[in-house]
DNA sequence: TGCAATTAGTTACGGATGAAACTAATATGG
DNA sequence: CCATATTAGTTTCATCCGTAACTAATTGCA
């Protein structure tokens, strides 16, 4: 195939530029199904969202699985325990590690976001077909791993 | 098929997360690409990638090609003019509305930027197969068409 | 005409974000 | 053991970002 012109660069063809406009647009659209209702920022919610399904973590490990950085964690979780939506305590063993888990009010909140999250989700699943969604998972499995640096 | 169950989410298999992810950090290996080199930041970039491809736009025509809103516009408009990098007369007709374009040291960079971009671009789809390349842009197409809100 | 409504773009402000410096606790190796 | 390095998490700082308020120019309709 000939291959694409190296001096011009269609903004609403380049991949790295559709990606984030429609993942924004995806994010804002579920935020505002929660952040105005909860007082619940999109950090915030990673947060739970983690906890929710697995507790008892440090925040280290919920950097890990949110993707977000450790500065990004602490403050959400700060947040978190000032609204009294998560428990910490500290590890015997190592008084730096953070074991983090939902409260019972968290929990409540948790399952309460839970289907909004979802159902957003469903919105643009419903619109695919099954070999579609098929599709767009193999497609993410492939596109997560690759290395971008070097 | 049977349904997912409804009070747990899994983050590392729900669409939004995971196109959040990817998105990010895709943009931010491009991003890591010129910002540094050029003194250039996205929001920037993507002003100066619009007005390289069809100068003379004013800034709400660029806010609707970048998908930014017309604060940020306004901001990196006024970076890039400081810089050198932007010229801006006003239209006779509409003294409110600025016509944009490359100065001279812009579209050099613009010209130095493109490759870079297109090539951590092709770094992706070079990954991917020819089925799968026209899976992943109809895939786009389709998801970018979906109404969020009512 | 002329005054209210609209539009282009900027400014102001409060909150969010990431990098780097910092504190406290633990591991290491001489 | 003790000094140094490493690790967990927090704080600080400078910047970014979006919403809302604002200014200036233009349009519309009475």
């Amino acid at each position: 195939m000939m291959k694409k012109s190296d001096d011009t660069l269609h903004l609403g063809e380049f991949l790295p530029y559709r990606l984030s406009v429609l993942s924004n647009r995806i994010s804002r659209a579920i935020a505002d199904g929660y952040e105005e209702q909860f007082q619940l920022s999109l950090p915030e919610w990673r947060v739970m969202a983690v906890l929710g399904g697995e507790p008892d973590l440090s925040a280290a490990q919920v950097a890990e699985r949110t993707a977000m950085d450790k500065v990004a964690v602490s403050r959400a979780v700060n947040k978190l325990l000032d609204a009294g939506r998560l428990e910490r305590h500290f590890s015997p063993e190592d008084k730096r590690r953070s074991v983090l888990a939902l409260s019972e009010e968290g929990a409540k909140i948790y399952h309460e976001v839970i289907p909004i999250a979802l159902g957003y989700e469903s919105r643009i699943l419903d619109k695919l077909s099954e070999p579609e969604k098929l599709a767009l998972m193999s497609l993410l499995d492939k596109l997560e791993d690759i290395q971008l640096h070097t």
